[in-house]
This record gives C-alpha cells, structure tokens and sequence, in this order.
DNA sequence: ATGCATTTGTTCGTATGTATC
DNA sequence: AGATACATACGAACAAATGCA
C-alpha cells in the first residue's frame, strides 16, 4: 500500500534544482544565482542548509561564490574540470601505474587519432598544421614551452575525432599522464635531439590524418606514444602493450 | 619581499586533510571518521564548516554519514563511484549524444576484450564462464534480470584487461549508456528471442577469448555492441561507426 | 578616491528526530 | 526499553570582503 520514504537530505533537494536549471541551460554560463538570502527565502531552508548546497555545487565546478559579491554565485562554464579531477584521483587512490595510463591513453588516441583522420575538416586540418608550427618554433624555448605546443596539437586532433566524450577523456588522461611524469620523475631533460624526433614522428602522422588513411595514422600515434614513454613501462608489461600497437586494438 | 596570501577557505583544507588522509590509505574503507563534533574540536572550526566539507567529500562518494550514527560517517570504499557521477554529469551537461557514448563504449571494451584474451588467468575465464551461465538462467526472469547478469559478464571482462583504469572507465561508461537508455528510450521489450541473439553473441566472444584470440575477441564484441544499439545511431554517422568496428581501431 | 550598503565566511546556541548500546 | 550520542536543520550574530554611488 504505501513505499518506505526514502530521506533526501534537504541541500540534496536544492542541489538538484539549481544543477538541473544549470544543465537545461536555463541558466547559462556567466550569469549569476540569487544571493544566499534569496535563496534561503525561495527554499525556504535556512542559510547553513544553502551553503552546503553550494559548496557541493561549487566542488562540482558548476557555480564559484566569493565574499561580498552583491551579484550571488557566479554560474561557470563548466568543461574538462568536471572529469579531470575526480580522474585524477582515481588515479592516485588506485594506484594507477604509469603503464596502465600510457596503455589507456593509447587507446583512446589511437582511437580519436582515427576517427579523426576520416572525419577532419579542413578548418581542423589548418589547425593542426598551426599548432604543429608552433611546436616548431617552440624548440628553442626549452622542453617546457614544447610540451604546451605539444597538448595543443594533440587536443586539435582529438577534438577532430567529433566524438566529445572521446576528447574530453583524451584531454583528461594526457594531463594525468603529464602531472604524474612530472610527479614522479625527474623533468625530462632539454633535449633537442628528442624534441627533432618527436616533431618529425608529428609529422609524419599529420601526414597521414591529411591522407585519410585512418589505420595508419592510429597506428602511427600509438606508436610515437610507446617510443616516448617506453622507458616508463613496467618490463613485465612490455610485451603486451607492443603487441597492442602492432595490431589494430 | 612579500608574496601575495591566498585566501582558502577554511572547509576546503579541511576538505584537503580528509581528502589526502583516505587517498593515502591512512582511512581505510570501512572505518569511520571522528564525530562532527569531534572533527570541529580537532580542526577548531565550527560545525557549519565541518558540515560543508562533509558534504563536499559526500558528493565526491568518499565518505557518507546517517543521522544518528555514533560511529561517525562512514569511510566508503571508492573506485568506480568517484568516476561515475561526474561522468554522468558530463555527458549530461554536454549534450553527450547516445552515438557519441556507444563509440566510446566500443573502443574503451574493444581493447579491453582484446587484453583480456592476452592475459586473462583460468580464475577469471572462469568467472566469466559463471557470468554467462548466470545469464542463461535469468532469461526466463525478464529483461531486467537478464541486463544485471549482462553487467557481471561485460565486468569480469573488462578486469581481466589487467588495466584498472581500463577496467573502471568501462565500468562506468556501460552505466552510464544503460542509465540513458533508461532516461530517454521507452524500456526494452522482455524479447526472448532478443536475450538468445545476445547469449550467442556472448558464447562466441566468449570462445574467442578462451582461445587468447584477442584480434577476434576484439572485434566480436564491438559487432555485438553495435547489432545491439545499432537502432539508436544517427544516421549520418553509422557510416563511420561501422567502419570502426570492420577496422583495427 | 571614499564611504556605504550588501554579501559572503564563519561562529555559536538550540530544537528535533534517529540510530546504537 | 531507556539512555546516550549523533546528525539534521534552524536562527542570530559578527568580521571581512566586495561592488557601487
């Protein structure tokens, strides 16, 4: 006859009013929520009860307060943060090696890489021909200033892939990968000879998302991606992830 | 001379010191945290700012805590929990379309059935052999039966991969597929003839991966994947996900 | 450039329903 | 079954920070 009544806590309530207003764009980025008084008259809730709310909101990087902002919270444009930290942490909290990372991470670029050299549009050619450019010219301004140019080019390809999901994640794991090298091992050295190698093995895969050839250009990636980072891999390990890039998967 | 203070608020580094406390281990899953009235003595806050940062860490699925509770709130055992939410979110907030979500699904399974033929131990075949006799006897249950012993199946795949990251990525992504099947398309029809096409489908990937045929259990999976929600692709981009699936990638 | 009003960050006190011993 | 300790929620208050006239 009657269901138990499950207790939702009362900031659940509010949290998923304003995120449900937020996601349907009701209230777009850049705009701001009432202030917390006004909330609290139109919850009719106490203010501590709309604070949690917020801070939940806040944590989920949908909204940011700050002190004495008579405009209340501002509504952010949310993106890659809403993975990248919680991936992160999975990362920390489960002991990801840096093997496991660098396996995931050429599975989904091998992947994007593919989708995208069936899929790009010229605009997006164009683009990672810039962004190839600007790794060329970074050569000189040291191993820091090239791995940025580096994120850029890997970010167009994959966003070329038209599947989002697939690039945020790609997006998400390189950054993963780069905070752990940079965790866990000693800066790479400025190396100039290594830059040379990884920009003529750049090339050569624009070469291949230019032509078309979708299997060639995922192998290419995969491959460039295990040359780089093959000294990180767990020995026991290694005979599978080769196995992995000499084959389609 | 001097540098300019950042002010952090003060539930955030109490959100911190929990936070860095159960992702080193220190709190074990299962064990409780101290009191709120407790925490508010050991940190010197009030228990308004204990209860921001307990709901920060709640939404973030690391701890939860009852009413009534002496022990205090529970430390929950994370994984795939931390991961699912905001990716439930992103596909939520970003118009993630069904398409964009079975492609992923494809490439994340492909590669991890693929490792799975490579390295699965007899333990784990044999998990799966259960999982899919599990299947069997829960044709006759229903639909809903028959999706949960489906999960198991696809679950001790995808751990078999030998990547966790690999392996709860997957995990999250099937979840999340199947969440919006549920939101957004009227609830599968209880089709026995549909559960047996499924079961054949599953015995064959299943034969391949006993054989560490990791080509053909790769590429079995992402057709049966593809058969399944192949009504809900977009037209216009069927083409591109087929080609995936006759390819390597 | 200076106040001024408003808002947030934080604290304290209190009432109420609930889970555990 | 009762006592105890707990979480949920409310209200009032003060300091610091912010935006605007």
């Amino acid at each position: 006859m009657f269901s138990p009544v499950q207790h939702v806590r009362a900031y659940e309530r509010i949290v998923e009013q304003i995120e449900s207003a937020v996601l349907s764009g009701e209230l777009a980025a850049g705009q701001n929520l009432p202030s917390e008084r006004e909330l609290m008259r139109q919850f009719e809730v106490s203010r501590a009860t709309i604070r949690e709310a917020l801070r939940v909101l806040e944590s989920r990087g949908l909204v940011r307060s700050r002190p004495g902002n008579p405009k209340g919270p501002e509504v952010l444009s949310f993106q890659t943060n809403l993975l990248r930290t919680p991936l992160s942490h999975l990362a920390r909290v489960e002991h990801v090696s840096l093997t496991d990372l660098l396996q995931f991470r050429m599975v989904l670029e091998g992947s994007a890489t593919y989708l995208a050299a069936l899929l790009r549009t010229d605009e997006q050619l164009a683009e990672m021909e810039e962004a190839l450019a600007a790794m060329v010219s970074s050569v000189e301004r040291g191993m820091a200033a090239f791995s940025a140019a580096d994120l850029q080019f890997h970010d167009a390809v994959a966003r070329a892939s038209g599947n989002e999901l697939l690039s945020v994640c790609s997006d998400v794991v390189r950054g993963v990968v780069l905070q752990m090298m940079h965790e866990h091992i000693a800066g790479a050295p400025d190396s100039v000879d290594l830059m040379q190698t990884w920009l003529k093995a750049h090339s050569a895969l624009l070469d291949a998302i230019r032509a078309g050839d979708a299997e060639l250009a995922a192998r290419r990636i995969r491959q460039d991606l295990f040359d780089h980072y093959e000294m990180h891999v767990d020995p026991e390990r290694r005979a599978v992830v080769e196995q992995m890039l000499r084959s389609g998967s």
